[in-house]
DNA sequence: ACCTGAACACCGTTCAAGT
DNA sequence: ACCTGAACACCGTTCAAGT
């Protein structure tokens, strides 16, 4: 805002800005080392930046580290190795998921909600799906999802232990599904030529030896993976229905 | 058995046997590298010895070639990559799940037997779990499993639709609580632990804003693995027979 | 308290070269 | 046809050292 070049400044005018000495600054702060000073939270956003960007095989320590500009010894201040970086990414893939007040009227239909809010929790995020496999995400909102879910059931009357063991069944699906959603686009960077190739490898096969499974080739692949969704999801609510059935005649 | 130092042999005895000149053999071929020729499926062993001596993670090219006594370069001529190899171990361990007669009036029953004999094939091979989501295991063995399930199902009656799908659901339930059985004993070489852990990491959260979870905590932890195994492959079936009937309907 | 560079012990894969 | 050594471009993690 402050015009230097008036006619009273003494000397040559001198539109430039004054370049620093170079030792001002160090090599690499311009651009890349944001001038935050490096929290947990923003090494799990960059992870965020990198899995998007790249996939979970190129999610490195130091990919982590370069996003921000920084050494990857320096993560290690604030995350005790990748394992833990991934359970942290995890949990705030899980704080997306909405969690609206449970009607116990409908929950039914609130249930259904939240496993489609899962599932493009998880298509928001590439690669998250698979690193959910096999790990426990025992953070704050996964908490706070434990704690929805639960009572959402306690309040629809369901008997305790269904409920209970049920939320693990409907994780387990959904992460499932949205895993095999990263794999059909994207994760192995083939769009939908998988499904393709499959059907095709399938009309090859001997209908001798395989009878029933050429027959059914077209079941196999029928549907969108939405429509797979909404069955599998439908299927395992009525297999709830069904056991909390069984468990109230006990 | 020939005895050389019969009295007839001339000049001094020697009862050690004769050194061969160390160029005769190669460094490293006495017990390291087997003289069979490196197949495929030598490879597939290798690593399924790997597999179980050290886990996923551990399993590396590398270390398949150096279980066969041979350069990590020379995989490569029988087997395309990791990922190739991973899905052929995967294949291989498919191929233990027995696949008995269809019997359509006990369908219901040889489902249940199948998946706890998938289960029980993953789990002698600790870490395949893991390597199997997200990969489709387009292999031989697994061709014969789905035709299996699908004449099963074609033979009991069951409408073709959700039968064809219901195969997905069912393996992917397998796999994920074969994952868990891992994850419990091994993987993470913890054994029970786990689950200690999380039940006195359950019971230090704050009643008043996790009520419902802090309640139910017991039915969380409640049950042996193998009876909640049971209950979700329980549940899926009747998810199944009621999907079957509101498909029948249309 | 927080971050660094350098090092350690690994990876998967390629490729010219050997037999 | 099959296997090798050496190299390339990476890994996760540790640790003494800096500020």
């Amino acid at each position: 805002m402050q015009r230097t070049d008036s006619p009273e400044t003494p000397g040559p005018p001198n539109r430039e800005p004054i370049p620093e000495p170079p030792w001002w600054s160090s090599p690499r702060d311009a651009a890349e080392r944001s001038r935050t000073p490096l929290t947990r939270d923003a090494i799990v956003e960059a992870a965020l930046a990198v899995l998007g960007r790249e996939g979970l095989d190129a999610l490195s320590m130091r990919q982590v580290a370069a996003e921000l500009g920084v050494g990857a010894a320096s993560l290690y201040w604030h995350v005790s190795g990748k394992e833990h970086l991934l359970t942290l990414v995890l949990d705030r893939v899980i704080g997306e998921i909405p969690r609206p007040e449970p009607d116990p009227t409908r929950w039914q239909e609130q249930i259904r909600q939240f496993a489609r809010d899962t599932r493009t929790a998880f298509q928001r995020y590439r690669g998250v799906a698979r690193a959910s496999m096999g790990r426990v995400p025992v953070g704050p909102n996964f908490l706070l999802v434990v704690e929805w879910q639960l009572s959402l059931f306690e309040q629809a009357g369901l008997p305790k232990r269904p409920a209970a063991w049920f939320g693990d069944l409907l994780a387990l699906y959904v992460a499932a599904h949205a895993l095999e959603d990263d794999v059909r686009a994207g994760e192995t960077d083939d769009p939908g030529e998988i499904a393709a190739m499959l059907e095709s490898y399938f009309a090859t096969l001997p209908p001798e030896r395989f009878p029933a499974l050429t027959a059914s080739a077209p079941n196999l692949m029928a549907g969108s993976p939405d429509d797979r969704f909404e069955f599998g999801l439908e299927l395992i609510l009525r297999g709830l229905e069904a056991m909390a059935e069984r468990e109230r005649a006990t």
